[in-house]
DNA sequence: TCATGAAACTTCAAGCTTGAAATAATTTCG
DNA sequence: CGAAATTATTTCAAGCTTGAAGTTTCATGA
């Protein structure tokens, strides 16, 4: 789902229109690229993985609602992925004695063997997507959806 | 859903892998409010307008299957969303006596007006949301996803 | 204290999404 | 011609996603 009301006329505000179409396009190809291989080759999801990658980097555990703000999605969601990845054994969800409402959520060794493995991968896919843009490029369009962020970050 | 392993590392395609990373989120942040506003002002939804958005660039219409191509979604992604728009007469869906596999789908007059108004409105959101970037940043950057598509095109 | 409100999480309905299987119509070619 | 392959589309199950409503637990202050 990627298209845009005509992005070829021209006038104020038209050229962000049509980076956003343009950028929205790049991510939509390449998510669903990443997606397929996922399935295919692991047999597993680009959430499943987005929720492992951001345990693997938290062996401390992170709390539900850590989840959901870091990967920008609405905890209902989170609830059913981690549900998923525990009846797969590749994470536990322990509730705390400090606070009772709290659950912290953490990788099995299962999980980060199976995870260190996908994101071997998974970054070497990613390389070859993006290996028409240069490493000099990347940084240029780094840096500049970094400020994007940045900024967006101070706003309301 | 925008994680992505361990982008603090260095390394040979981690500048690639950063990319990725930043874009998705770019991409993921940005939507996130389109959808939210498109559903309080207009109570639509992006597919929807997605749809909308090709139709009304193709007054004689479109194939189920040009759309789907178009919008880089699924055959039966696309029956389900125009289902939906065909029962709110925003769109028709006519069986074609050429072929009578196919069918055409148009935008109702009904539909088209109810496009301009929100397509008006999507496109100062995307202005708004993007107001951080210069419109000479935006043309760079336009250009260089432009190039990352035509590559990706001519592959496999 | 204890009622009120806030916080963390789950549940739910509706809609989006995919990939695979099923239908139906058309095309190809032996 | 007629069987086989191809094309266009729909159907389906499973999973993702949101926002709203509900539950349980905790914190606050009159």
């Amino acid at each position: 789902m990627v298209a845009g009301p005509l992005p070829t006329h021209s006038g104020p505000g038209k050229d962000r229109l049509r980076l956003w179409i343009r950028l929205l396009r790049a991510s939509r190809t390449i998510e669903a690229e990443l997606r397929e291989r996922l399935k295919t080759e692991f047999n597993t999801t680009l959430p499943r993985f987005d929720v492992m990658a951001a345990l693997y980097r938290s062996p401390e555990g992170m709390l539900m609602s850590d989840l959901s703000r870091f990967l920008l999605v609405s905890n209902g969601n989170v609830t059913g992925i981690v549900d998923r990845l525990v009846s797969e054994g590749l994470v536990t969800r322990a509730r705390r004695n400090g606070d009772r409402r709290t659950s912290m959520v953490r990788l099995t060794e299962d999980g980060s063997k199976a995870f260190a493995e996908i994101a071997t991968a998974h970054e070497n896919w990613v390389g070859e997507l993006l290996g028409n843009v240069s490493e000099e490029e990347a940084r240029r369009l780094t840096g500049m959806l970094t400020s994007f962020r940045s900024n967006w970050e101070g706003r309301e």
